[in-house]
DNA sequence: TAGATTGTTAATCGATTAACAATC
DNA sequence: TAGATTGTTAATCGATTAACAATC
């Protein structure tokens, strides 16, 4: 049964089960019951098939679910073939590994342009992208209308920055600061990585047996 | 009231309220009422005080709470000032990214050791500590007996890393790889962060408005 | 057909919010 | 004292799990 609003909690399984069901299907199987995909990821059978019957029954009484259709349909609603224009603001350490990881085709993003204010690294390649000067990023943005900015710079200058994006039509931050933008832009969409908060979660986990 | 176990979301929640008082103590201010807390996080103030309460009363009624003796006691619960040391498994982008934010400190860790197998990374710098060969990990940790491993390596490779490590008497992982530790290994602590998830749950939220 | 397994409703569990007496 | 705000219990809400009729 379609539902029109998904929970959080299922939209943030479905990249995990879209992974699973990757590496099942690379491994040449071409069907499984929501029991056993239960198991292999560590959750109940009633979950997976509350989860996959908010958008629709894919499976068969009696068989079980079709892998190949099941991993294109998750890949359809995460949008996986719909590139989004990504730019990243930010070519420090963390901008550049970001940037490098080659994930962003085969996650439903596509990386125009890198940004950093620091002219020393203007001109540095980034995954085959050359690093500009934040300069040029209003003429840019106007140019290739990106939507989305991945934004791994300090956490001081992150308001401006983003006001500027917000300016020039982005309408969704990757956030890998500690601002909140939210608080600001209430319309913006944000995911924020926020790695010190991991960090402190898992020192706690350690120190607590 | 005190409480022998607490609740996943109230652990994640620490480290964001730890943020926000350290950045009202910074700004000058000594206390605070749940209510005007919950304000600024986007939270209720019933909330606020059913987390503050899994861990003992640090509030005072018609007064609110002393911010810098809330954040220490927060500081303490999730144990920044015990360092736990921590090595660091893989150089390559995303393990020089890790590796060179200088936050390990300040969240309860310490980074003693960063190795990788390729040999032309040996003997780079990342935060001041020189990149060793993984050849050397064993005697490494026999030596100074880290407790924790960031992994920063191939998901291929992170299997048979992680049975080495745990070999060594690692006893954590901080978790960049798509390999579930958990599985193969139930005793370990985990703390997982898979940005390829975020950046899919990401792109969901840009396409479904 | 018989067995398996779904889709879906109902029951349970856990987390959040509301309410209010206690008390600074 | 009066006002403010906590600590804590009770009510609500939402998410997970169990159960089972439908059906391949």
């Amino acid at each position: 049964m379609y539902k029109s609003y998904i929970a959080t909690p299922v939209i943030k399984r479905l990249p995990r089960y879209y992974r699973f069901l990757s590496e099942l299907c690379a491994g040449g199987m071409t069907r499984i019951s929501s029991k056993e995909l239960a198991k292999r990821m560590g959750l109940t059978a009633s979950q997976v098939r509350q989860d996959f019957n908010c958008f629709g029954g894919f499976g068969q009484q009696g068989y079980g679910y079709n892998i190949q259709q099941l991993k294109d349909t998750i890949g359809g609603i995460l949008g996986l073939d719909q590139l989004q224009k990504m730019i990243l603001i930010g070519a420090g350490n963390m901008g550049r590994a970001i940037g490098n990881e080659a994930f962003f085709n085969t996650c439903g993003f596509q990386l125009i342009g890198v940004f950093d204010k620091k002219p020393s690294l203007t001109g540095q390649i980034v995954n085959s992208i050359p690093v500009r000067h934040t300069d040029g990023l209003d003429e840019f943005c106007k140019e290739n209308l990106p939507v989305a900015a991945a934004l791994c710079i300090p956490n001081q200058e992150a308001k401006e920055v983003v006001r500027q994006l917000v300016g020039l039509g982005i309408k969704a931050i990757w956030n890998f600061t500690h601002y909140d933008p939210t608080a600001d832009f209430p319309e913006l969409i944000v995911e924020n990585v926020h790695l010190r908060d991991s960090l402190m979660t898992f020192g706690y986990g350690i120190k607590n047996q």
